[in-house]
DNA sequence: CCAACTGTGACGGAGCGTCAATGTAT
DNA sequence: CATACATTGACGCTCCGTCACAGTTG
């Protein structure tokens, strides 16, 4: 929602729009009264579609076609877009736990490093007996 | 999908079904005609609906109400199911890491224990050259 | 002024809930 | 045999896409 990317820029008149979506223009005008699309306007009160909208008309027909209204179509578009939504979370949880693991088992390594040197310099005697790191 | 707990026990005959439900009998058939529920028989081809068949029902009911037809509903069924899983899948994913969190700063602490008891050994001059865990 | 936009109103097909008729099982 | 089940067909209501008309804009 409200992304602002070229997807979004308004572009077609209705004719055109209608034509791309394969659909009546006077099809749009009923989706619009119903809240199924929000197409800007431009200074003369002319509908203006952009690349989104028509997806979106695609996607509507599509269900139209299955036999499902209206109502059903924007629930199953709001629906469409949590599982999108849950999908990226879980995909960005999933990226975030990879590098959580990658900066860990590096830590680790860092810590043996660390207690390796301080070997070496107790063997030498040159060092007190004090640890290495804070705990 | 098929969990084959209490609420799939067949319990109710459709007039009972319908009440439970605040439908039509009639309607009732008519869902299961179009493949919204699949109610289970009788040995005399009586149908007999579970708690979780009137659940469904019930769901439906409130998706009609808001002027959803029943190929709508299907989908919506089906969506509404997918989010659910995904949402279990991305909390069994949170949980999975806060573990793995907790399994590693542990790891990272037995290291450290591991390396002082080493460091304490160096200084007493029993032990050789040699690291403590493998790598 | 023509073409394409805007709106509103009407008509036909399809989906859906209910009622009715008829048959069957307990 | 009476009751509640089963199936099938029909009737109204609503939704939805399309057409038609009238007004406005570029």
């Amino acid at each position: 929602m409200a992304k602002g990317t070229d997807k979004d820029r308004p572009l077609y008149m209705i004719s055109v729009a209608a034509a791309l979506a394969g659909m009546h223009p006077q099809t749009l005008r009923v989706y619009e009264r119903k809240a199924l699309i929000h197409p800007q306007r431009s200074a003369g009160n002319t509908r203006l579609y952009s690349e989104a909208d028509i997806d979106r008309l695609r996607f509507v027909q599509k269900l139209s076609s299955e036999g499902i209204n209206l109502s059903g179509a924007i629930r199953i578009i709001e629906l469409t877009d949590e599982i999108a939504k849950a999908r990226r979370e879980t995909e960005e949880l999933r990226r975030s736990t990879r590098e959580a693991q990658i900066r860990l088992v590096e830590e680790s390594r860092r810590i043996r490093e660390s207690y390796r040197a301080e070997i070496v310099l107790v063997r030498r005697g040159s060092l007190d007996r004090r640890p290495p790191q804070g705990e």
